[in-house]
RNA sequence: GGCGCAUUCGUCUAGUGGCUAGGACACAGCCCUCUCAAGGCUGGUGCACGGGUUCGAUCCCCGUAUGCGCUGCCA
């Protein structure tokens, strides 16, 4: 016995898919999952002018990037489709005759547009409550357009007529279309359907409060999937902006996300997105992460930052990432983290060959060379070890010999911990390195 | 302009007719520590404003302001 809750996400393929059409798309997929009803995929490709078939590519990688699968739609079928609204033509047809026959249309500049009833129209939103819009002067709602003089149709009338057709049972979108419900109500009942139950969710506004637009910084779902984000991180990050679980809990596991959800407790409020708690979130996933999915994202990362990984071992590989776990939080940050591990030659961070690059530190940081160059085992206790003495012999604080070291070998002031990348690096490298600093002190 | 929706720390949020209004991100300080990160502790900032209703309003009602949306032969 399956539910009949079905849902649906309609997009129009004109670009990449939008953050916020991706947070619609989630709370579509959730709400269908918690019911066990359907959730739909539509594209919406009634303009040909804008629609590209990279565009509707673009929306189906970022669904599925998010987890979000459709039960009915592109690539999968189903017994209402076809779920392309450019191959529904003659249902559109079928449907301007019903209109027609109710004496509801009328031709004006070759268009067609729809008469509205002059009278009172009350949504009940799942969301919003209940909503009287007043539709009386035709002065503040003219009647609407609904096709084209060059025959295409527009949004209002196709949307509603493959909603008739497609069975569904709630509606769930942006609030930007509130105010359209009235009119596409008056579809419903001009085509003798009762409408389906409808649920505006707020909009995803920009840190500062304006609203979030295609050129926008993290707009488009491919900020997050090209930045090195985790795609339960930024899935469990969007639950958030609307909806919560009513407890402090924020890490929450999608399967408990879809066992809570709930329609009627979305909020209002339109929610800024603030990119760097996502981050955060994200840096929660990364440091749980297994490490074989660590492993793999990380050499995507190192790749896509043009670090040529071929000559080094996957031991030697595995080894240097693992150091680098828990220490980032998106992976666009590796390169910049653990790139050196990669690199014969970098440049010393300037701040940091100001401090440490002083004369005083020449022969105390000569002085660990030896010592390194005179150790059989090179191994990370060892080393450690190895450089406290050191520092104990020149009676200096094991500070004043990490942080040389550390600029000497990795040409930063931060990373993994300085005795277990020695180690890694190996003898032969490390004293390589330490020579090259060496020279560049005066 | 008209219509609609909204308004709890900077941001995401919890919350109730009577609470020191809670949590998280970010921020600051301290602790830990080989750096960074993580972790621990501490700190500051909030119920938009004005009227009501009420013994008492952040919460209920009405205004105002502000923001957002719709007002297309865009979706």
């Amino acid at each position: 016995m399956s539910s009949p809750i079905r849902v649906r996400f309609a997009p129009s393929p004109t670009g990449y898919l939008h953050i916020g059409g991706a947070r619609t798309a989630l709370f579509n997929w959730l709400f269908a999952r918690h019911e066990g009803g359907k959730f739909i995929l539509r594209v919406e490709d009634t303009d040909k002018s804008r629609n590209t078939a990279e565009a509707a590519q673009a929306i189906y990688d970022g669904l599925r990037w998010l987890g979000l699968d459709w039960d009915e739609g592109p690539g999968i079928g189903g017994q209402y489709g076809p779920y392309f609204q450019s191959e529904r033509e003659e249902i559109y047809q079928r449907y301007l005759e019903k209109l027609e026959a109710a004496d509801r249309v009328y031709r004006e500049e070759g268009a067609v547009r729809f008469r509205f009833a002059r009278e009172k129209v009350v949504v009940d939103d799942v969301i919003c409550g209940h909503i009287e819009f007043d539709m009386a002067d035709a002065n503040t709602n003219p009647d609407m357009t609904i096709r084209r003089a060059d025959g295409s149709w527009i949004f209002h009338f196709v949307n509603v007529v493959d909603d008739i057709e497609m069975r569904i049972s709630h509606v769930i979108r942006g609030e930007d279309h509130l105010s359209n419900t009235p009119k596409h109500v008056q579809l419903y009942r001009a085509l003798g359907v009762t409408p389906p139950r409808f649920a505006h969710i707020p909009l995803i506004l920009n840190k500062d409060g304006s609203k979030m637009s295609k050129r926008d910084q993290g707009a488009s779902l491919n900020t997050y999937i090209d930045g090195g984000y985790l795609p339960e991180a930024v899935r469990n990050f969007l639950c958030l902006l609307g909806w919560s679980p009513k407890d402090d809990r924020e890490k929450l596991d999608i399967a408990e996300v879809i066992r809570l959800f709930d329609l009627a407790k979305i909020n209002r409020k339109n929610a800024a997105f603030d990119l760097e708690k996502c981050v955060w979130l994200n840096g929660e996933y990364v440091r749980e992460l297994d490490d074989d999915r660590f492993r793999k994202l990380g050499i995507q990362a190192l790749r896509k930052a043009g670090i040529d990984l071929s000559k080094y071992s996957e031991r030697y590989v595995n080894a240097a990432l693992d150091t680098c776990k828990g220490k980032f939080k998106i992976f666009s940050e590796l390169p910049a983290y653990g790139g050196f591990y990669f690199r014969e030659t970098f440049d010393f961070n300037p701040e940091g060959a100001a401090k440490h690059f002083v004369p005083e530190n020449k022969p105390r940081l000569l002085a660990l060379r030896d010592a390194f160059a005179a150790l059989e085992d090179f191994d990370a206790a060892t080393l450690e070890a190895t450089l406290k003495a050191t520092a104990a012999q020149l009676t200096i604080k094991v500070g004043a010999l990490v942080h040389p070291t550390r600029l000497a070998v990795t040409g930063s002031n931060a990373g993994p911990s300085l005795y277990h990348l020695l180690e890694i690096l190996g003898k032969e490298e490390v004293l390589a390195r330490l020579d090259r600093a060496l020279r560049c002190i005066t």
